[in-house]
DNA sequence: ATGCTTGTTGATTGACCAGTCAATCTACCG
DNA sequence: CGGTAGATTGACTGGTCAATCAACAAGCAT
């Protein structure tokens, strides 16, 4: 999972030292976050984990508030990629929104520690939040509410839902099934992932198609 | 909303100087924690909110943590109440998890700031939450698992459904269409929460019902 | 009155930590 | 080489703020 790699160096030319240094800080950033929170977290834990000096975090970032921006907008990066592929794709509306639930549940298994950083410290950060970024939150939702709306004019989604709406309550459920495992309010089955995405199928995506005729 | 009075002397003797501080510092910590984020406030800024000296909010909390720690309970204690309320009355299964989706999405409008806190500044500090506190979560998602099995044996409710996947999928929903209020993402319409109400007994609600026969 | 308990004050302390910076190192270039 | 530009280091600083505390007030009991 994201390993685009952004260096220091932006152009290619030169630069041998340097072996991903950028990269190693993000990830570091993730596990500790992870591990104690944006506010429990203090920059020399950060570049501990990544084995280089203090000082050279802010060579990178420009500051503390800077990496967890950065980690937000990498991580979000991808899902919007995801979802964009998934909606020019030919598949059906109802199809679609599973495979992009599919990624978020799978993401939780690939990188779990990623995941609690966004589910947890990022999107409910409304006081970290800025422009830029709320922009890419609000971008991927309004995708989602897309394809929702495509689902009713294919007549598998009931036409008198309010797309955004439906939207929110779709995501706000994958969202809490992938807080329940971080919180580890429960004991984690085998296939838990599988499960939590036929559930939420059967459910939402169930709940959303029109009742059958009669 | 949330008129107990708990009072620093708890026998009713005596004391008839403190007219309430202690209510008065928890009401000024949910406005500011909802404004400044439990980590930008400052001890300070809910004292001069509340109108009274800074040190005088040690003598009613052992600390800023126990004060966030505080607010959650009373405000969960208020869930878990009303859960266990309409959970004893005779309604039907799907009707008490309407009632309670109600219940949390017209909290919202009877006291933002409160609701603000419960969801964003509580989730995020996981790390904060200690065995009490998490305790009293579980306990309000296993009430509404109850429900929903309840809902099975009541025939309103699909069997094939892990019910507790289908309780954090209806809870993490309201709680998203709550985020979605406090952090702004739309344009309010008047009679949102109805709506919202009425889209999340459609969706979620109608998807956990049986299939209706062919 | 006298003393005890609880309430109330805000200045002070002490810890903590984000961010800076001057120094050193590494690589490359002409 | 000698020069330049980035990479890397970690000690230090400055500000912030949670928590303490000593002093004073208010109510109550005897």
């Amino acid at each position: 999972m994201g390993d685009t790699e952004v260096r220091g160096r932006v152009d290619s030319t030169s630069n041998t030292v340097d072996g991903g240094k950028r990269e190693r800080i993000l990830r570091a950033a993730v596990k500790v976050f992870a591990q104690k929170g944006y506010f429990g977290s203090r920059v020399s834990d950060i570049a501990e984990e990544a084995g280089i000096a203090y000082g050279l975090v802010y060579h990178y970032f420009k500051n503390k508030e800077e990496l967890l921006l950065a980690l937000f907008q990498e991580s979000w990066d991808l899902l919007l990629r995801r979802i964009r592929e998934v909606r020019a794709s030919p598949l059906g509306a109802r199809e679609k929104l599973r495979q992009i639930a599919a990624f978020l549940l799978k993401g939780f298994r690939a990188d779990p520690e990623r995941m609690e950083v966004l589910v947890v410290e990022v999107i409910r950060s409304s006081k970290i939040l800025k422009g830029q970024t709320l922009e890419m939150i609000r971008e991927a939702f309004h995708l989602l509410e897309e394809i929702v709306e495509e689902g009713k004019r294919e007549g598998v989604v009931r036409k008198d839902l309010d797309s955004r709406l439906a939207t929110s309550i779709l995501y706000g459920a994958l969202d809490q099934i992938i807080t329940d495992w971080v919180l580890g309010l429960y004991p984690r089955r085998r296939d838990e992932e599988e499960l939590a995405l036929e559930m939420v199928d059967r459910i939402i995506l169930g709940g959303m198609t029109p009742p059958a005729r009669t």
